[in-house]
Parts: structure tokens; C-alpha cells; sequence
DNA sequence: TTGTAGGCGTTATCAG
DNA sequence: CTGATAACGCCTACAA
């Protein structure tokens, strides 16, 4: 392995010249910096990154804590994330932690490995909150999900809110009867938009039946079919339903129309975050369609300015209501 | 910042002991090994990844360079990687290269920082070329892409074979004018994948418009769509197309349907890949299965085997048509 | 069984 | 503008 000091044998100048010139200081001649160059081409020098970090703590490496990558939500978070990232010279690498806080202990181990300048976390509020109490030395930022009245920063939309404009939606519709069909209420998202569902209700005066609210533990399109089949089983059954995800609201219309009823006729379908298929499927869903891409680049931007030393404020970002042919 | 030496002082060891109880050397006797422990715990101790990387170059952390991780193909293939390692103790990172070979640079840079104890490569074969020639000392894995008659080791399907078959297929329905949606030739599965649908055509002395090979440039949805589209001005018009991944042949459906075509009746689709979207996508997607999870475990499997010095073979996996009701 | 001391490859502080 | 040299935190001969 070739080291600075072979590189500065080569041209003869010491290792403290070859760092000036791999650190690009300008105060290096013209003539000695290109002897320099072409002894680092001559020799295929590349800088030990170990060495460095060790030296200055810095690896302009970010992570990013995402729980499912099967969920294309997250896809392009990410994709925003690391834009911006690599705009500024970092690089994103991500974790997939698939949700196991049984995994924390490894976690705590990764954050606190100073090989990431800092982390952008999208993991549920409830291992988002152990984890960050172990980890105060590293930039940190919250993404979607968050601990409420916390210290970290972080971006999102207004979940309850969201959830509220879902069901006014309906109800503006003529729906009386409405479900709900959440994830896991280890995610903040899942509570603050079941919230914003419930209070809508209430605010109608419509009775929510404890079975409308049907949790299933997950997104996957699968567990959307379940729930389904579910509220399909109720008297009286619901008009219409609200769902966390559009991967769920896809699994629901399509457990739906197997079960003979029209979409959105007998069944009204709302979904969540506007993923690419949701307007390819049919009938093509109404959703609440989140920034997804300004998300992960706000985030971004969020744990740059913490790199600067600032504490900048949280941001909520806007959703919109795509009203398409599901409801 | 706590070293060390901060936890020998503590407990009234040297240095050596204190790198010894990390390590698990059980020279170390238990009342010693103890105090060093309680020593860690009270002064919340983590051992520094990157001073340790420096003596001993090995971070427990694998690298895959993935091109997009908005196609729900690799989403699950990272699992099957990331299970294999944890099993292993080892940490899975993901990188989303986004097919960049302007970006080649920053990869050496990456994969010849030590960083990593080793890299599962899906990147298209043509820029996997140009990166592994300048990073040989890592070990170094191929999964789906790869580049052929290469000395390092890969998992994949037998694309062509795969492809052939699609046709195979169609061809019994009693189709002739097949046609091909293919992604970009910089990846290996798509020139071989369009050399054995070429190959079916030819044994059955059927012709192959030049413009029944649409190649678009990426698997997104809207680029499906859009092959369709170009296939639909086409005279004689097509009455089947493989597309090379689900979600182009989903997009093409959806473009076929907007067309006022009926599929399968009038046009036959199969598609690539058996991603869970296939499945309920109406008409469900005929298309051939890959065994995404069992590729990213093998190829983790295959990464282990080099660390322990090993030249493992490359590995075949089968892929099944599943026939559903769009061919 | 435990301690001492040198060095891994870099960067940065000094002098010169 | 350039060079010598001392860290950074850890591991591991080698010695005791």
C-alpha cells in the first residue's frame, strides 16, 4: 500500500507537502504541487481514509436510518436526501433497520463508530427516542417521523392535519360511514394521522365503531387486502375508507373489487404519500400526496446546518389532496 | 472524549488489558476483566471504529453499490443481503449509485477507503468494469449484473434462457409479432436479455421489425408507457411484447388500455422481475420470477466465502414464469 | 497474567 | 513556501 511518504519520497518534498497538496492549501507552488500530482498518478496514491478520520474526525460520510425499503415512499426521500448530499461533497450511505429495535444495541454501535458525520433518521419515534439519548455527540436530524417536543430537528408534514383533509374530503362527498386503515402507532405519523382521522369524526358527530379503525402492523400491499376483508365483514359496513399508505389503499381496492363491490361506488378509497403507481392503478387513487423528494432534501439541508455548528428549526412542509378516480 | 487510557486509569490497568477485554482475549482473569468492564460501563465507553480500522483494516461493514432503489426489484434483494450478513455480524450499507459513471470517480474513492470489508456490486456491468479494475484489493462481489467471463465472482439468473423463455411462451399462445421493451444496454441483463428474445424469434423464422425493440433508458413506469405508445403507431402493430422488468410492462398496459387495446386479448404482456405490484395490477402480470431474496443472500454468501480466502464459483439461479392473466 | 512501547497513515503546528 | 515532528486512539509484540 502506498503511503504519503512514498508519494513524498517520489517527489521528493516531505509527506507535510503531499498533504498541503492533497488538501488543496494554495500555498504550494505551481511546480512542486504538479510534481507532487504526477507522483500521486505515478504511484495510483489514494488517501487511507482511516488514517484521516483519525486525525480529524471527518469523513463527510452521512447515514441514513430508513425502516423499509420496499416501501417506495422512502425510495425517494432518500433519492432527495442524497442529492443534496452529494451537492455538498457527502456522501449517503443507508441502513435499512427494518423497524427491529431488538437491533438498537447495533445501532448505538454504528452511530457513536464516528465513521458518519452525522444521521438522518426516519426510524419510528419510539426507537428514534432510545437510540438519540444514547448518541448526543452526532448531527441529527429527524425525517417524517419524530420525537414530539423534541430537541432534534427534524421535517415533516402535518400528519394530523393531513389525515383531517382526508376525511373532510369524504365527508364532503356524502360519507357518513368511514374507516381507517393504520400501519403500526410505534410511528408518530401513524398516531398524529389517526388523530387528525378521529377528530375530524368528531367534529361531524359520526360514530367511529372501535372495528373501523383497523391496525395491521405494516404497509405491505398484503396487509392492505387483510384490512379490507376485514371492514368487508362489518354491518354496517363503511362507504368509504381512509388508509396510512397507498400501498395499503392498493391492497384494500384490490381485496375490494375481489370482493365484488366497485371502487368508488360502493367503496371510497383515500391513500397516503402519492407513490408512482398510485396513478397507474385503477381506478387511479385520491391520495395525500407528500413533497417526497423536499423531504429528504430539507432534511438534508437540516443536518448541513447542524454541521455548521446552527440549531435550525423544525419544518413542516405542505401536503396536497390529489383527488383522482378512487374517491 | 473517553479513550483508553481514560478506562485503564479507571481501572488501575494498562492499556494492553483494557484492548484485551475488548477483544475477548481470555488471557484476561475474571476479577481483572470485571473492573475493566464496570470501568467501560461507568464511563459510557465505545471504542473508536476508525482508530481501530487504522491497526487493523476490518470494520464488520459491507458495501452494495445498487443503481436504484426505486425499483422494488433490488428493494428486496438488499434484504436478502443485509439478513445473510447480520447473521454474520456484519453491517449492510446501501448506496444508490443512481447509474452515474460520472460519479466513478467518487466510487474509487469510496471502495478504496478501507471504510468497507468488502462490496456487493449491481451497478451495470460497463461501469462495474471500469471500478474494479482500480480497486483490487477489495473483495469484491457481482449480483444480477456482471461482467461476463470476469474473474470475479457473481449470482444471477440465466437472462438469456429467461428471456427465451417469455417468448417461448408467447409463441405457444400462438403469437408472431412479438415485441421488446428493453431498459439501456449498459446493463448485461439487458443485452442478453434482448439476445435470447432475438434468438427465440430467429429458431421460430419469425422477423423482428427494428422497431419492435424499444429501448427506453430505464425501467420507470412512464417510460413503459411511453415504449407502448411508440409500439401502438406501429403498422403491423405488435400483438405481444416482453417488457425487461414489471414495471415498464405495467406501464405499457396502462398505455396499451388508455389506447382503447385490451390486454391480453389484443395485446399480450410479460413482464420482468415478479415484483408484489405484479400480482394485483389488473390484469395481473405474467412475468418471469426472479428469486430476488435467494440472489441477495447468495451473493452475501459468495462475499463471506472471499473473506475467508476463498474463490468461490459463480452461481445460476432459476428463474419461473408465472403465468397470470396479461399473456 | 499483565505492562511497556512502537507504529498504523494522516494532518497540523511549528520553525526555518 | 516548505520541512520536521508530534499527535489522533488503538492493537500487539515483547518483556516482565
Amino acid at each position: 500500500m502506498t503511503t504519503v511518504h512514498d508519494v513524498a519520497r517520489h517527489a521528493k518534498v516531505s509527506t507535510a507537502t503531499v498533504s498541503r497538496v492533497l488538501n488543496k492549501h494554495d500555498s504550494v507552488r505551481v511546480p512542486t504541487r504538479d510534481r507532487v500530482l504526477s507522483a500521486i498518478a505515478a504511484l495510483n496514491y489514494r488517501v487511507d481514509v482511516s488514517a484521516r478520520l483519525l486525525r480529524t474526525s471527518q469523513t463527510r460520510l452521512v447515514l441514513t436510518l430508513v425502516p423499509d425499503l420496499m416501501n417506495p415512499f422512502y425510495a425517494e426521500v432518500v433519492r432527495g436526501m442524497g442529492a443534496v448530499a452529494r451537492q455538498h461533497d457527502y456522501e449517503l450511505l443507508v441502513c435499512e433497520t427494518m423497524e427491529s429495535d431488538a437491533r438498537e444495541r447495533a445501532y448505538v454501535q454504528m452511530l457513536t463508530s464516528r465513521l458518519y458525520d452525522g444521521v438522518v433518521c426516519m426510524d419510528p419515534f419510539t426507537t428514534q427516542r432510545l437510540v438519540s439519548e444514547q448518541v448526543q455527540e452526532l448531527p441529527w436530524v429527524a425525517c417524517s417521523e419524530f420525537v414530539p417536543d423534541d430537541a432534534v430537528p427534524h421535517v415533516s408534514i402535518d400528519h394530523q392535519q393531513a389525515a383531517t383533509d382526508a376525511v373532510l374530503y369524504l365527508l364532503a362527498k356524502g360519507h357518513q360511514r368511514i374507516a381507517f386503515i393504520n400501519s403500526d402507532e410505534k410511528y408518530i405519523y401513524a398516531q398524529q394521522r389517526r388523530h387528525g382521522y378521529e377528530l375530524a369524526m368528531r367534529h361531524a358527530q359520526l360514530a367511529v365503531p372501535e372495528a373501523y379503525v383497523q391496525t395491521v402492523g405494516g404497509v405491505d400491499f398484503s396487509l392492505g387486502e387483510l384490512a379490507a376483508r376485514r371492514l368487508l365483514a362489518l354491518a354496517p359496513r363503511p362507504s368509504a375508507v381512509v388508509a396510512v399508505s397507498d400501498t395499503l389503499a392498493i391492497g384494500a381496492m384490490k381485496a375490494f373489487k375481489s370482493g365484488g363491490l366497485s371502487v368508488p361506488q360502493e367503496m371510497a378509497v383515500v391513500g397516503f404519500d402519492d407513490v408512482p403507481i398510485a396513478a397507474l392503478f385503477e381506478p387511479s387513487l385520491t391520495t395525500i400526496a407528500q413533497p417526497r423528494r423536499a423531504l429528504g432534501e430539507r432534511a438534508m439541508h437540516l443536518l448541513l446546518a447542524r454541521f455548521r455548528g446552527e440549531r435550525p428549526p423544525s419544518e413542516t412542509l405542505p401536503h396536497t389532496l390529489i383527488a383522482r378516480n378512487s374517491a
